[in-house]
DNA sequence: TACTTCATGTAAGGAGTTACATGATTTT
DNA sequence: AAAATCATGTAACTCCTTACATGAAGTA
């Protein structure tokens, strides 16, 4: 059910990972698509280990260091990846704060709200640069011999990641005008 | 702090509402937008008004119906919405389970896959067809002379659905006719 | 000297979902 | 005859965030 263990599956079907190497990819490759924090992911993983979606490997390090424990994913757990993605999805809710606070526009101070939306356009063109960075890197990196290459896959999503990055900002530049224009 | 008080009271500070009718609207009138659900409801609405964020009318209807409990927004709700209207909203995550499956494409079955991405495709044009008729319905509420009727703010909201939905739209094609060509 | 990195985790609490309960009336 | 509508709520649970804890090494 829940997809939070789904989107661990994710990331290990690709290489094998360690908790902590999971956190820095999903606060970055899998870019802000998906978050998690360490009180999640240990826990889940000794659970997945014990259901044999995962298993793990101890691998020692210095000694003032807890060892890293990497987790690869099982072919059981790939099944399950596999028949997860295959599955309907249900509808999503956008749930986005600044649009709420937007259909509040009308009892705000016009100025602070221009304000706000420079910053907001300027957080998503901050966004946008680095996906965009992130699509020369997976073109880099894709084989172009392979038709099931995953780099597919990630620049899909990526590419829906700039579409977006680009809507959000060209809303928050008109919404602006109207707001010019307004006043 | 939680922004789902916030929504309530942008509710509010347009018309006096039960909490049965804030359910209602926050699945159709603030669209996808923002859900909940009468648990979280109900409870929050008793906190606000010990805090004098809302007041509370009771007005009696038929006898084997439960009163409604009619709430409004106090000056100091109003006066908070606004603080908290014109305050930096933090950076949102996606998450959409979605886009969470089509990182994962290279490994499932490309035709299975198409059929997902037709029916999502569906998914939101039904979505933008509910924006559409929204802006309609809006257009024909709105007072022209007014600068700071709050329908403005509205129209802003849902014409920001209308483009992610035809984003998610034309997405969903593309990779559609690129899976097609993979093949 | 102070902050960040690596690498594991725990604790506490708030946010959000799904299901249940009441009960006459109205619609299919 | 069955289901939806109005209108309130409760219970149980999962999900998610924030903060804390360890502790040496490397970097600013």
């Amino acid at each position: 059910m829940s997809s939070f263990r789904h989107a661990m599956l994710t990331l290990l079907a690709r290489e094998p990972l360690s908790g902590y190497d999971m956190k820095q990819q999903m606060n970055s490759r899998m870019g802000p698509f998906w978050k998690a924090g360490s009180n999640q992911i240990y826990p889940e993983l000794v659970k997945m280990e014990e259901e044999g979606l995962v298993e793990l490997e101890v691998v020692q390090q210095h000694d003032y260091r807890p060892a890293r424990k990497v987790y690869s994913i099982t072919e059981s757990g790939r099944q399950e990846l596999k028949r997860w993605t295959m599955e309907r999805a249900e509808p999503e809710t956008i749930r986005d704060e600044f649009l709420l606070k937007a259909y509040n526009l009308w009892l705000a101070d016009p100025e602070t709200m221009m304000l706000r939306l420079e910053e907001k356009k300027k957080e998503h063109e901050e966004k946008l640069r680095i996906y965009l960075d992130k699509v020369s890197e997976l073109n880099g990196l894709l084989d172009p011999s392979n038709p099931q290459d995953p780099i597919l896959s990630s620049l899909s999503v990526v590419e829906f990641g700039i579409e977006y990055e680009k809507l959000y900002m060209k809303w928050c530049s008109d919404l602006a005008s109207k707001l010019k224009n307004r006043q």
